[in-house]
DNA sequence: GTTTGTACTGACAAAGTTGTCAGTGCCGCA
DNA sequence: TGCGGCACTGACAACTTTGTCAGTACAAAC
């Protein structure tokens, strides 16, 4: 049932990889950081996500802290993701990250040095 | 036989995770950063990691570029690893990234607030 | 002359992660 | 009356990553 691999460690590096883990929490936080959006309107926004996936991460992600899920009590159900509080604090550590991942790829295709969008 | 699990990916948060990630990366570098060492000598002072998988992370952070390994031609073979300058650009990133999940564990087990090692 | 240590490889098993598929209950639309 | 959309679950297959085990060559120590 787990989508990031480690268990819990004592190694704070670890701990905030298990965070990021998962094959979609990058492009998940990345289209929440633009505003909410409901189940089905990420996984549209998603290509090649299937809705089991979505919804697997997005769970741990709400588990962590870093999302907020918000439910009207209608039918049919509508459901509404949106970055929390303390989700904020990890859009600089995903900054640097970025920056950093931004500058190896420029290393690795040294041939096409043109800049590339942020994911 | 690759130890990241990402193939090549034009997200740079995927990049530099790709770098990053595996097993014992963390461990391994951050065992280096003290100084260059040997191959069993690592291993040695890594508990629970395997040689195979020593080794194979090796490789990979020599590919990436993030290691340098000099290698003595003398029998028995004596082998050094050392923190490429490339690899240096690294520590700050993981430093950030450490910040946060040291921040990240207090959350965790509030309970035992104590200041926790990085690593 | 058997053992120990070095740095590594290959074949394979065991975990762990991701993906596929079917199914749930209810409403609105045709 | 049948279909599609919503948010989700369970069972399970496929793939990836990690771990296990044996084996390589050579020299020095015992």
């Amino acid at each position: 049932m787990p989508v990031s691999k480690k268990e819990l460690s004592e190694c704070p590096i670890d701990a905030m990889l298990s965070v990021i883990d998962g094959r979609w929490k990058g492009t998940i936080l990345w289209r929440l950081s633009d505003r909410p959006m409901r189940t089905s309107e990420l996984a549209r926004s998603i290509p090649g996500i299937t809705e089991r996936m979505l919804i697997r991460h997005l769970q741990e992600l709400v588990r962590d802290g870093i999302l907020i899920r918000r439910q009207e009590n209608v039918v049919p159900p509508c459901v509404r993701y949106s970055i929390s509080k303390y989700g904020l604090t990890l859009v600089p550590v995903l900054e640097v990250i970025c920056a950093w991942g931004r500058n190896h790829l420029r290393r690795l295709h040294a041939a096409s040095p043109h800049a590339l969008p942020c994911k």
